[in-house]
DNA sequence: TTATGGATTAGCT
DNA sequence: GCTAATCCATAAA
């Protein structure tokens, strides 16, 4: 996956098997991506962007390609990459640790790495530095092409106050991974 | 200036 | 299965 300027649900489904490379100082933390949610666009309720912009959810409404990282719940950080042109964005939600898995569970204080949005974020050394930054090798945080695996859509996670759209399929995953988050 | 709640996690029953 | 922890962004006042 290179180029971010296409539907949602396509750069979704296309980023399952792609790796995530955070580089600090030299060295790579490698990950395989296996669970992605889409979020799209001011209508969908689930999407930080139905409520307009706001300092917190500007770099949706920037081009495609950018991170938009935030922080919830008094505890954790998410990934997102930006896409196409209405403010959409889709959720890195869980990794197959690849390479560096020494220096993510010192991040982490436990062998359970990347199975979920926070999770990973704290494996990988994810914060709102990186937040509206683009996607690419200068600022330490990209993606690289893998081949796509087979993988089934489902409801996305903690949206339930979202009425219809909490409905939506729009969450994807490698079946059988032990790497996706739970629930 | 204050109040509310969340794209979660960890730990416990 | 259930829930406390935790704090920033947002909305209300």
């Amino acid at each position: 996956m290179s180029n971010f300027n296409q539907p949602t649900l396509q750069v979704a489904q296309e980023l399952l098997g792609d790796f995530l490379i955070r580089e600090i100082r030299g060295k790579r933390l490698v990950g395989k991506i296996v669970e992605t949610e889409a979020y799209i666009g001011m209508k969908d309720k689930a999407c930080h962007a139905s409520k307009g912009m706001t300092e917190r959810n500007k770099p949706m409404f920037g081009p495609a390609g950018y991170w938009y990282v935030y922080f919830v719940y008094g505890n954790h950080f998410c990934l997102n990459i930006v896409t196409e042109k209405q403010p959409s964005a889709v959720l890195i939600r869980a990794l197959e640790p690849i390479k560096g898995m020494e220096q993510m569970r010192k991040n982490r204080g436990r062998d359970d790495l990347c199975s979920g949005p926070g999770k990973l974020c704290q494996a990988l050394k994810i914060d709102k530095s990186l937040n509206n930054l683009k996607a690419c090798k200068k600022n330490g945080l990209w993606i690289e092409k893998g081949d796509n695996p087979p993988f089934v859509r489902a409801k996305r996670i903690g949206v339930d106050y979202a009425g219809r759209w909490a409905d939506k399929k729009w969450r994807f995953y490698i079946p059988n991974s032990p790497f996706v988050s739970r629930h």
